[in-house]
DNA sequence: CGCCTATTTGATCTGATTCAAACAATGTGG
DNA sequence: CCACATTGTTTGAATCAGATCAAATAGGCG
């Protein structure tokens, strides 16, 4: 249960993160600090990694927020997922060569690089690490079900009350919300572009959320005010996010 | 490049699809040929896992076709994936003990129970062959990307014309495609349900693929008339399915 | 203050849905 | 081998959720 000072920053987010999916014995941990990395800032708006990349290394959130998206040839937008403090996004590179899709911050952010490298190397010396990153792969694959139920057969406004959901259960997970609230740096295009809608429609739903008291978002901060009724709006069912850590558990 | 002939079909087929995503050695071969399994006959649209099971084994598609699919609150249906011969479509059952979405049959099918148990010694005796499964479910998570992407930007047309071409060219991976015509399973409610679509609209943009001579769709054939119209229609290119086995690569 | 980006509002349009019904194919039992 | 039942495909008409276009307002920040 304890997480030791003399840590790195980037060693506990990614360990909070990891133990948040899945408990972690102490020599586990361990050996996840001995990971080396290489920190970046960068401004918001960033392509980290793009489609067609063959990246060498891995890239930990540590601070700010990512996305992962790809454009259609008329040059649409479809973002896949939010990446948060704690998250790997490209993980998938250590096993797929090439990127068919690209990763960018949304919002000023530290990164820090891992080498591929270095990360087999702790993967052959520790297989239950190991284990805990293909299950982190396989969560992320079912946050895109998800999504994809929503975009496919749900409506406007239950699909915002459901990443409304995601996001904030996903932020508690990693200690980084406040109660019901946290941090929304994800702006109405971003999440127009996340769940199939017009930015105009995003923002006639999120007034919909609004009006029936469900929500506050005013500036970057989202404040859940009827976790019960956003829940059932959004037909949120935690249940695929796999959150059995031995971190705190989501409601 | 031998595929002995001592081989049960089971580890036949299934050496045969990993092969198509990854070269595999003899020893990851002669070790995946010692998986226990037990072979099931179902008939079509049956549940053979559903959402909340706690699966103590994985299940290989033998013969026939199967799908993942949930249901909303309000019951209607979204499909994540079609599965052919040589697909595990609940590999991920291995590290997420609760299946949050069901698999069914979409028409008779011969499918092999592979214990976690024998599945996990396996991968702790042979670790490439580990790799080589946790890829695989990577490629899983991009053609959830590659759909979501479908689904929520591109038109009715062009998320059919994509859908087509991908089961072809996963059917030719594993050898189950005729030049550019295969075995078509799948009815036209299930290409909705997968696409986000009504089966009037699937029925209509159909109708219209075949009148640009694009493809025939007649029984259960589908036969790609003009593939390169197809692949451009459905801005389809193959990079996300990650095809680099030894075996035959698709056009 | 002034610029840039994000949000909001209004009006119009359309791709896709829904409902309803006919039609074709496939398979089953007698 | 045919009649019937079942499932899948096709057609038509009306409707709607959400897109698009255009412009105004509101924040945030150097």
């Amino acid at each position: 249960m304890s997480e030791p000072a003399e840590l790195h920053p980037e060693h506990n987010i990614l360990i909070r993160k990891l133990r948040s999916i899945s408990p972690l014995a102490d020599d586990e941990m361990h050996c996840i600090a001995t990971l080396p990395f290489l920190t970046k800032s960068l401004p918001a708006d960033q392509d980290i990694v793009r489609e067609g990349d063959r990246p060498s290394e891995c890239c930990l959130v540590v601070e700010g927020f990512a996305c992962r998206y790809k454009l259609t040839d008329e040059g649409k937008r479809q973002i896949f997922s939010f990446h948060m403090p704690g998250d790997i996004p490209d993980l998938q590179s250590l096993h797929l060569k090439v990127m068919d899709h690209s990763l960018m911050t949304m919002k000023p952010s530290k990164l820090a690089f891992i080498p591929h490298e270095s990360l087999n190397r702790v993967l052959d010396r520790c297989p239950r690490v190991a284990k805990v990153l293909w299950r982190d792969t396989l969560i992320d694959a079912a946050v895109f079900r998800e999504w994809m139920i929503g975009i496919g057969r749900r409506s406007a406004e239950t699909r915002i009350a459901h990443v409304l959901c995601e996001v904030l259960v996903r932020m508690r997970a990693v200690g980084l919300a406040d109660g019901h609230a946290c941090e929304w740096p994800i702006t109405q295009a971003e999440i127009g572009d996340a769940l199939g809608l017009s930015t105009v429609h995003v923002n006639r739903s999120l007034q919909e959320l609004r009006s029936k008291n469900l929500i506050t978002l005013r500036g970057s901060v989202l404040s859940v005010q009827d976790w019960e009724g956003l829940k059932e709006v959004g037909e949120f069912d935690p249940t695929y996010l796999h959150l059995d850590g031995d971190a705190e558990r989501a409601a």
